[in-house]
Order: C-alpha cells, then sequence, then structure tokens
DNA sequence: TTGATTTGACCCAG
DNA sequence: CTGGGTCAAATCAA
C-alpha cells in the first residue's frame, strides 16, 4: 500500500490516518515507557488501561480510514496477509464484532470487572434526553436507593469493534421529573460519533471574517485558557454572518494519559467530516482554516 | 437475520 | 454485607 499513490482526493484521507497513527506510536511509547516503571503501572492501572484502549481505538479509527478512502478498494493487502498466517487477520473476522470481542481480554466470569476509580466523569442536567451526537447502547439498569427512578447505563456502541471506553449513566432527577441527570464517564475513543465539531472564532474581534473549526470535538477533553480570548460563549454577529458562533478560548494541547493533563488529543483528525455543513447554511465566510487538535492550522478550505 | 433492549446474575468497592 | 456497575442470555423490533 503506497501513499503516495492515493488520488488527491484521498490527501485528507492520508492526513487522517498518519494523525491516527502518530497518536497511536504516543500512546504506545508512554507504555512502553510505564512497562519499565512496574510500581508506576501498579498505582496507575487505569490510565494504563484507558491508553491500551485509546490505542486499540486508533487501529479502528485507522482502518476506518482506509475503509473510507475513494480508491480503498483497489488497495491490495496481499503483502499484508503473506505475512500471517492464513487465519490471521482475515478481514471478513475483523468486521465480525463477535470475533474481536473474544479476542479482547477475557472476563473469566461475567460480572467480573475492575469498578472505574479515578476516571475521566462528566455530570451534566437536561430537560430531555437529546441526542449527544454519540451511539450509545443500554446494558443495564438498576433501582438505586432512596431514588425514586432507576439509573439507566448506556455503553458505546463502537465498545467492542474500536474499543471506546465511553460509558453513561441517566437517571431523572426526583425532584425535578422533567429533568434528567446524565453522567459521562471516559472518553470516546471511537471515530464513529456524529457530534459536530466546535466551531471556533479565530480572533476575539468579530471584525474578521476568519473562523477556525477545531475537530476536537469533544467537551470532557480538557482545554487550557489562553490570555486575550473571552471565555467559551454562543453569540452571534451583528450582521448575522455567522450565527450561533461558538467564540471560544479554549485550544487544545496534547494528552498525557499519566498526568491526564492535555498532551495527546483524545480525538484527532477523524471528526472532521463530522456536523460541518455551511454549504447549505447560507452563510458566508471569507477566510476559513482548519486546525488540528494540536492547533495548528493544515489547510484553507476558502479564501 | 441482525442489532438493540431487558433483566437477573455476578462481582467489586466501600 | 450491601449498593452499584457490568455481563450476557433471553427477548424484542426492524
Amino acid at each position: 500500500m503506497e501513499f503516495s499513490s492515493w488520488p488527491e482526493s484521498s490527501a485528507i484521507n492520508r492526513i487522517k490516518a498518519i494523525q491516527e497513527l502518530t497518536q497511536g506510536q504516543i500512546l504506545t511509547d508512554w507504555l512502553q515507557e510505564m512497562i519499565g516503571q512496574p510500581e508506576k503501572v501498579e498505582s496507575n492501572l487505569e490510565l494504563f488501561d484507558d491508553a491500551l484502549a485509546q490505542i486499540i481505538g486508533v487501529f479502528g479509527n485507522t482502518v476506518s480510514v482506509f475503509k473510507s478512502s475513494s480508491n480503498f478498494n483497489n488497495i491490495s493487502f496481499n503483502q499484508t496477509h503473506d505475512m500471517t498466517s492464513p487465519n490471521d487477520c482475515d478481514d471478513n473476522m475483523l468486521k465480525d464484532t463477535k470475533y474481536v470481542k473474544a479476542m479482547m481480554p477475557l472476563k473469566v466470569r461475567r460480572g467480573c470487572y475492575k469498578r472505574s476509580k479515578n476516571t475521566m466523569i462528566h455530570t451534566t442536567v437536561t430537560f430531555n434526553l437529546v441526542n449527544d451526537g454519540y451511539a450509545w447502547r443500554k446494558y443495564g439498569q438498576k433501582e438505586i436507593i432512596n431514588s425514586e427512578h432507576p439509573r439507566q447505563y448506556y455503553r458505546c456502541t463502537h465498545k467492542y469493534e474500536q474499543g471506546c471506553k465511553a460509558t453513561k449513566q441517566v437517571q431523572m432527577i426526583d425532584d425535578e421529573p422533567s429533568k434528567y441527570m446524565i453522567t459521562y464517564h471516559r472518553h470516546h475513543t471511537c471515530s464513529n460519533s456524529q457530534t459536530p465539531c466546535h466551531i471556533i472564532l479565530d480572533s476575539p474581534s468579530p471584525k474578521e471574517n476568519s473562523v477556525l473549526i477545531s475537530f476536537d470535538t469533544n467537551p470532557l477533553i480538557k482545554k487550557k485558557q489562553v490570555s486575550g480570548f473571552s471565555p467559551s460563549l454562543t453569540t452571534q454577529k451583528p450582521n448575522n454572518r455567522f450565527p450561533s458562533l461558538i467564540f471560544s478560548s479554549d485550544c487544545y494541547t496534547t494528552w498525557d494519559p499519566f498526568t491526564q493533563s492535555s498532551k495527546v488529543p483524545l480525538e484527532p483528525l477523524s471528526m472532521m467530516s463530522y456536523g460541518l455543513d455551511m454549504s447549505t447554511s447560507g452563510y458566508e465566510i471569507d477566510d476559513m482554516i482548519l486546525i488540528d487538535n494540536f492547533g495548528v492550522p493544515f489547510s484553507k478550505l476558502c479564501s
């Protein structure tokens, strides 16, 4: 498989694939470093687990990128097959969720698991159960003591395909039956969400029609404030050229799974195709710059 | 047929 | 020991 043989239209997929693999490389390097320090691994098993899940997600994302490539079907994988035994790496097997699931670390018995501790948790209250852009699958419901309403448990639909460990819990608030408490655990590492990307104004001054689009779609990612920018808010330009744009002061650094600080982006470029449909909005944009999760512009859409 | 939901069982953390 | 989070077989729905 030669990247250089890809048509120009696949250049964007090439960038996406490279970013996915780069993220995987960073995480793998980190894991390798951790393995050399068993005491750190032991005291940070959860993070270790997270990093593994993210690496699994990276592979899934990369495969998705390849498959979405226009000339994917023309790509020969003979060489790959030659390097493995005939029973390994069969594409049909990879497509089979049950097979992938069977290959994952075994839970010896049902219900045998390590309870989440130290995971990234985010709680929100909503009036209705709106689609948050991710594909969730309900896996449980429990009556909770001292609570009128049961708690429902959801996991990411792509848990087994892409190793995404995101879960959420939904529970109706007792005092306010029209409201739901939604608790999110862990970040999505899958590439199949429909979450729209954030549109971030490049400048605190709305006079410039320059827009940054960040592909960091995960609101849970720790963000770093940059001086000179006003805090995030939803606003509208006076001339209605940018309706309900999110003016954001956020910039994203890389995500370090050990310190849980942003060092490696959790949801890289793979989100780029989701939710952006300026063409139908009827609004003009003079200049649009795409940035990756590192805040680095990588192409200009229009000028 | 396949994917989603329901629900009782199972097990861990406190 | 108990409450809560997860698993997985059974069931449902498209």
